[in-house]
RNA sequence: GGCCCCAUCGUCUAACGGUUAGGACAUCACGUUUUCAAUGUGAGAACCAGAGUUCGAUUCUCUGUGGGGUCACCA
């Protein structure tokens, strides 16, 4: 009979939540689910002194976005008593002991709890990695508590773990070398040991770990999050760094994920975070979604009293939500007021120079004159045979640039619809008149 | 520096010891298109090095090199 299997996920408050964070997340997320266990969520705040609990409703918050629900939730601080108990019953066995220490630093306690190390050889079974032999005799007797009711870090953890009845520690690679001393406290305590496995690493560009003080604010997922980037292209990105399915395919719900995932398949090697691909998924999310779930999802975004045609344009340019300002103050803009320009940009780039093009203004004026349904379509058919007549550019570009003033834009049909006869003729006259 | 982990295109990666070393992102070219984007087609791009095992090593072993992590009264 199996043990229920239960995972989780432990970061402390002392900031935001990590992009490394999310992944480590993720998949302690998806071995529960997939094993229909429970996926616990702990938050380590054992030093007091950097434990905001703004940072505790953050990781919450951008946890519950992500959609990485948690059946379980413990905060360390509220389990100190069960934690002192432990200490004083190590302490009793002659498994730690009070140690007297030289005060070097300020802040630095006189008296401290040190684990008295056994000095022998660990094997961690990393289902990741392997068999991973550490002498445990350099790390001398730690310190496993501040004072009786202050543990730190490895006693918090440890305790916690086996109170909780973790089956399986999944947590980033960085943790491997701190996996010996747990493994000694373990021992000590009495607790079975959990099964680890310790991820690969996701590193900058430059391969190194991804940290705040190095890499700024682009490390956190509230960065992500602000600049407009889908939940689930980010769930779906982080799961293909140091995990891949053995298929060609790359796109995945979190149900199929919980479905495909497969600890087993995880990479050894630190693989590096690419924004790039981050925005290719990102835009394929975009792409999936209905009109309806794309307003709704970028509304942040989206200025109020924009025009409503503008937004499957924008739903089809943009790889993330950010992106949307630039588009309407650059190839979106000709909403507004047409702005400045000089007349020669109205030639298509193989006429010598106005003349023909002052003509062709004039023929499409005409036509669109005594058009009565301005639909794109119909706008289209009308200027086309001109278009195939005169050469396409010589037409449409400059019914172009004469109602946008922008190099880049949608088509001319598009914008004349979306400005409606009135101003389109106004801005052609005016485009006319001024060639 | 000690200890530990790792090593396939620029990036993420695939490949029961035998493959023209595959895919995706990115890049470039061409096609389509009035511009941009999108899209279609195609191209370039990798087995860290040296020994060993083997009929045969990207794949197994060892050594070297390189990269990373960790060495707190932080987690």
């Amino acid at each position: 009979m199996n043990k229920q299997v239960i995972t989780r996920f432990a970061p402390s408050p002392t900031g935001f939540l990590h992009i490394g964070g999310v992944r480590t997340a993720l998949f302690a997320f998806l071995f529960a689910r997939q094993n229909n266990g429970k996926f616990a969520l702990r938050i380590e705040d054992t030093d007091k002194l950097r434990s905001k609990e703004e940072w505790t409703i953050g990781l919450i918050d951008d946890l519950a976005w992500l959609g990485l629900k948690h059946d379980i939730f413990v905060k360390q601080s509220d389990r100190v008593e069960i934690h002192k108990s432990y200490i004083k019953k190590l302490i009793d066995s002659g498994h730690a002991y009070i140690s007297k220490e030289k005060v070097v630093e300020e802040g630095q306690r006189d008296e401290v709890i040190r684990f008295k190390n056994p000095n022998k050889k660990v094997t961690i079974n990393d289902l990741i990695r392997g068999d991973v032999i550490v002498d445990t005799t350099d790390l001398g007797d730690f310190v496993i508590a501040r004072s009786i009711d202050e543990p730190i870090y490895h006693l918090a953890v440890v305790i916690d773990d086996f109170e909780m009845g973790i089956t399986h520690v999944i947590r980033a690679e960085e943790h491997l070398s701190n996996t010996p001393r747990q493994i000694l406290i373990q021992e000590a305590i009495g607790a079975p040991r959990p099964l680890y496995a310790h991820l690969p690493l996701v590193l900058a560009e430059d391969r190194s770990k991804l940290s705040k003080r190095k890499h700024g604010e682009t490390v956190s997922l509230t960065y992500y999050r602000n600049k407009g980037y889908l939940p689930e292209a980010i769930l779906n990105f982080v799961a293909l760094i140091g995990w891949n399915p053995g298929t060609d395919q790359e796109i995945f719900s979190l149900d199929e994920l919980v479905k495909t995932f497969d600890l087993n398949k995880v990479q050894k090697g630190g693989a590096v975070f690419n924004v790039e691909k981050l925005d290719w998924f990102n835009k394929k999310y975009i792409e999936k979604m209905s009109m309806e779930e794309f307003v709704k999802s970028a509304q942040k975004f989206i200025p109020e009293n924009i025009s409503s045609k503008l937004l499957p344009l924008i739903k089809e340019k943009v790889n993330k939500y950010s992106e949307i300002t630039d588009l309407l103050v650059g190839e979106l803009s000709f909403i507004n007021d047409l702005p400045e320009y000089p007349k020669e940009e109205l030639k298509w780039k193989q006429e010598k120079d106005l003349i023909n093009t002052k003509e062709y203004l004039k023929l499409i004026i005409e036509k669109l004159n005594i058009l009565e349904d301005f639909s794109k379509e119909s706008i289209k058919i009308t200027v086309w045979p001109l278009a195939e007549e005169k050469g396409k550019g010589n037409i449409l570009w400059p019914m172009r640039y004469a109602l946008s003033g922008k190099e880049k834009s949608p088509d001319p049909f598009i914008i004349a619809e979306i400005l409606g006869k009135e101003e389109t003729l106004k801005r052609l006259s005016y485009a006319h008149r001024y060639a």
